[in-house]
DNA sequence: CTTGAACCGTACCAAATGGTACGGTAAAGT
DNA sequence: ACTTTACCGTACCATTTGGTACGGTTCAAG
């Protein structure tokens, strides 16, 4: 049922590409096991075989994808400065939650909430896994606070704002670079003011 | 096309409350119309009559639900000092946004943001098109502000936190009293920080 | 060369869904 | 009493989906 630990590692990661492309091209109701399989020029059997299900195959893309924010932090960003790594975090943070893969992943497991809560569980989890302690690590570091994670939630809160929920719906479209340093330049600000 | 005007305008919120139910119940893949007519002992033919579609019925539930958190402001809200006013909106908002109607909904609307993002922007629209234009204007008339809309947006958002999402992907049950009011209170004690 | 495993593509199945059509009935209007 | 309107319930249809089975092909191991 679990994961078969299949050996060719760089094929599943390459069907699971294919059907991360699937889901944003047509969205959670059009990603039928049949479409990936074509994207990926692979056959049902096999991704079935490998993935056990629809739901097994898309908690593999959730893993795939969750250290996405992690990969994302520029390498020094242990060493920087507090405006700066504030800067550095929310722009990534705010790019990625509204970008496209986020927001398709987020959308499925969302409409599949209702059946298995496990897979919104798993997204949310393996999302802030890595990142977010770092953060709130890197935050005590840098300022006095009482509870370091209270606080990076905050920011992270400040950071997103209705930013991904109006992605969520549909309604937006996904930001601009002039958009994202606005947003994030007022978070920094608001943040700074609550934590100063 | 469009909302036919039926005359029997309480059967008809009948029939939404009952495909508001199954929605809660069964989610937005088992909402089928069939469900939703056995629930209401209609016919699927008086469901599609009335409401042409299935994102038909689904716009028809939204705007039903839509003016719920300004029915739920206390009617003395517009007189209230600065501390209750804001408490009083953040309970409400959040106890509404964490509930199993507005989760079902925004679920729903969420699923089905790939083909018809018209849903969305309308479940958005809908939802804060009263309430937060009143609770921006109340705000502006306690402290001074530049911009009203953009400070009731970060008290709405100090409020919800995660929680929302949280909740939209399934990741935790309701939130019980207690849970609401400590939110509530962080965010009030926060954005009084912010703007003192 | 032989063998066997992995995998592709197609065909297939049962179940469910959105949506339409129709017969029957109850009530309201005339 | 007659007609018309509104509506329920059932049957129906085409399409899609998750999931399984199977024959054919590639390719590496022996």
């Amino acid at each position: 049922m679990a994961s078969e630990q299949v050996g060719n590692t760089q094929r599943r990661a390459e069907i699971l590409a294919c059907g991360l492309k699937v889901l944003i091209e047509k969205g959670w109701r059009g990603t039928s096991m049949i479409a990936v399989a074509r994207e990926a020029n692979a056959s049902k059997e096999t991704l079935y075989n490998w993935f056990g299900d629809k739901a097994g195959f898309f908690g593999a893309m959730i893993r795939e994808n969750a250290s996405a924010l992690d990969r994302a932090l520029p390498e020094d960003f242990g060493a920087m400065p507090l405006e700066e790594g504030l800067r550095a975090f929310g722009v990534e943070l705010l790019w990625l939650l509204t970008g496209e893969a986020s927001v398709a992943l987020n959308r499925a497991a969302i409409a599949e909430a209702g059946g298995d809560p496990a897979l919104g569980r798993l997204l949310l989890a393996e999302g802030k896994a890595t990142s977010l302690p770092k953060f709130a690590g890197w935050l005590g570091r840098h300022v006095e606070l009482d509870a370091p994670m209270e606080a990076a939630e905050t920011f992270v809160v400040l950071v997103k704002g209705e930013a991904q929920l109006e992605r969520l719906l549909g309604a937006t479209e996904p930001l601009s670079e002039a958009e994202i340093t606005a947003r994030v330049d007022r978070a920094v600000r608001d943040f700074r003011k609550l934590y100063a």
